[in-house]
DNA sequence: GTTCTGACTAGGA
DNA sequence: CTCCTAGCCAGAA
């Protein structure tokens, strides 16, 4: 499997931690949003990939755990106790089946992002 | 240049 | 609700 290097992220990967970065607390955006924004709206699994390669060193300024899929439930089978672990602990409530209100959490993206990032 | 993969998604059964 | 499918695309080999 070709899996990205954990160090190199050269263009789309640095855009898509770019905007993953702005995700406030308490928030949470989707794969698709944070394509959608990047002006590539298909490339949701890339994305997904891109915060799968996440570099060690920025994991501590990236808030990967606040993407998760457009059902408003977690998706990363390897992680998901963790990931769920860190947005309770940011006050996102999930239901029994591991769906939040995306209504209420989901993340509205501010006008001004496409200049705040360079896309 | 080709091939393959996945922390995705929309749509249908 | 859950399960399956086809389409998707950047990046690595």
């Amino acid at each position: 499997m070709a899996r990205p290097s954990a160090v190199s992220t050269p263009s789309f990967f640095a855009r898509v931690y770019a905007v993953v970065r702005l995700v406030p607390k308490g928030k949470v955006a989707t794969y698709g949003q944070i394509a959608t924004i990047l002006e590539h709206p298909r490339a949701a699994r890339t994305v997904g990939w891109a915060l799968n390669g996440l570099p060690a060193h920025l994991a501590g300024k990236v808030p990967w755990h606040r993407v998760i899929n457009a059902q408003g439930r977690v998706s990363n089978t390897a992680n998901v106790a963790e990931q769920t672990r860190r947005l309770r602990r940011e006050g996102i409530r999930f239901d029994r089946h591991g769906y939040c209100d995306m209504r209420r959490y989901g993340w509205e993206p501010p006008p001004d992002l496409r200049k705040r990032i360079k896309l």
